[in-house]
DNA sequence: TATATTTATGCAAACGTTTGCATAAATATA
DNA sequence: TATATTTATGCAAACGTTTGCATAAATATA
């Protein structure tokens, strides 16, 4: 880096203290517009840009938010992060990501460097190792506020911003027996995680309200809800004596690998089975048929968790402890559960 | 922001001189093991961790990568980021990542805020709208280096990671051909963007290799590329007097339109026409017929950005004014395009 | 034993900004 | 004209770390 203009070189080169400066280019009223006018001339002249670095080390305030996600080539991570960054950039905050790889070896190192890297906030979705998150009581202590999107911890109170997957689940599933379905299968994600726990639950309670028999063998449990999980899934429905006449999957991608095993094997949908995703994954829009899905909100879940963190951090005498936040979900009626239209 | 322990508190603690603990907590020789000891058992008792916006501040150094994308919800930036700030992860750097929306007012706005943080290094992909960078000179003059990836400028001298798009679009076609396919059409992107005129270069003149007259009939000139654009280009290619038997697009997302518009039109893919397209993305994968693509290695675009990066931050001596790296493509022959297979 | 060398620690300044307080100069009021 | 008020600017310290240099204490060598 090679040696910069710094307020004192304008200082000098103008014949004013540092401080004048300082203030002419914040803005403050004591200065005379002249030499406001004058300073900011000679600034441009020099190019000067503040050192931002010298500014948070002198107002201990970064502006800067700190971002733990899994992955960032996730689809949903990636429209979340877009929608932090959004909001952040409008309120002049920065954000410096951090990708856990779903370890919680990193997801703790990860904690520590944003403790030393003084930020303002941070933004965080859990790893799927994660079962206890002590590494990230120290910022309570520290005065940090911490705000949690999709993976939430459950273990202790943190401002939280989450859809309601149990009221989404439970719309999904209503969506499959309203539209006739009679046999009702969902291909569910990791029980460890409470989103797709609360998905399980939403989809029971739906059968139960309209008192469709739980049969526990149209439920399919998997790891990771991926593509290929969804494939050996789809196979073991077309192996029951019976198939099942609708299914609601815990996510898009293993929707779309039931259809695709399905039209395989002819079966016709949304005639014989109806199915429905989670999400709205960008080939929800793509797969024929269509794929009926749940908008959940990505990039407003990005852009929500940032607003609140960002009242947290500039809002001095806060008095909340900690804050829910629960976003609308949508359900996108497509063509592969179009029975009744 | 509570009031943290730092150093001097320690020294205070201890009876020492911050100069000493500092020393002692970066592990410097001079200091005894002893010392060493005590000081690393207090800074864990006291929960000690260092301030590294003062560290920053001191040596001039923010061990910070900044980053500017078009949109980070774009599958192929998505990767690309992952790849940097997987490598940048291993080496003690940290991203802060700025979208620009694919606006040049924004990327210009962009550009003086990571001036004023003082990142050691920026590595960027212009917006569509940047045909000028002159915004981007001005790193040269304060010493940060910069590496551009994908979109990269013509108009100035730069460290520059890119594929071969010229010579992967030509693999493309003569695949193509070689599968036996007569009259090939293209689908092209933006023309003012250097990729997609290499992109159509590459395949003008596998056809001149070949003897292929070129049709220009054939070419279809999109925009952007979209899902749609591809869907109005494939339903041009269906009102032709005579079909392509063979179309090479120049992203996925066009190539899987126009599979699914054909197969509507009960044009067997690949036997009747042939599609090829680029960037292995996920829907490549999962699209039936499955796509032929070309892997553009956008997470090692990231990894070898980053690393290329950081060569030319930490290398003091460094004479090279500027490095051009081109990465090998692969094409992914699926069955899209399994004529002779 | 006197001097040289090694080992371990401390002093003091610096990085660039911001801000409370002081103060000089200009203007208003008595 | 003398005093009070307003306006514009400067002084000095501080944020937490790092590092060149100095130096005291311990050890080695002559």
């Amino acid at each position: 880096m090679k040696n910069r203009v710094t307020l004192k070189d304008l200082a000098k080169e103008l014949k004013l203290s540092p401080s004048t400066i300082s203030r002419a280019i914040g803005g403050h009223p004591a200065i005379s517009d002249a030499t406001k006018k004058r300073v900011k001339k000679k600034a441009e002249e020099l190019g000067f840009t503040p050192n931002s670095i010298a500014a948070s080390f002198r107002n201990k305030k970064t502006r800067s938010i700190g971002i733990i996600v899994p992955r960032i080539d996730i689809h949903f991570h990636s429209l979340v992060i877009s929608g932090i960054e959004d909001f952040a950039y409008k309120n002049d905050y920065n954000v410096t990501i951090f990708q856990s790889k779903d370890s919680l070896k990193r997801e703790k190192e990860i904690t520590k460097i944003l403790q030393t890297r003084m930020v303002d906030g941070i933004i965080g979705c859990l790893s799927i190792e994660t079962e206890n998150c002590d590494h990230f009581k120290k910022f309570n202590k520290l005065g940090v506020p911490l705000v949690f999107y999709d993976r939430v911890p459950t273990d202790f109170d943190a401002n939280k911003i989450v859809i309601n997957d149990f009221e989404s689940a439970y719309t999904a599933t209503k969506h499959l027996i309203k539209s006739g379905c009679k046999k009702i299968g969902h291909i569910a994600g990791s029980q460890k995680t409470s989103i797709f726990k609360a998905r399980l639950e939403g989809y029971k309670a739906a059968l139960k309200k309209y008192k469709i028999p739980l049969d526990e063998s149209l439920i399919m449990y998997t790891k990771n809800l991926s593509y290929d999980e969804g494939v050996s899934s789809a196979k073991k429905y077309l192996n029951l004596p019976e198939l099942p006449d609708g299914i609601f999957c815990a996510n898009d991608y293993s929707a779309v690998s039931v259809i695709q095993v399905f039209r395989k094997a002819n079966i016709k949908i949304p005639e014989q089975v109806a199915i429905v995703g989670f999400s709205n994954y960008p080939i929800s829009r793509i797969i024929e048929p269509n794929l009926t899905t749940i908008n959940d909100r990505a990039f407003q879940m990005g852009e929500s968790s940032t607003k609140l963190l960002i009242r947290k951090i500039e809002d001095e005498n806060d008095i909340i402890d900690s804050e829910i936040i629960t976003l609308k979900t949508e359900l996108i009626i497509r063509e592969s559960s179009k029975l009744n239209a």
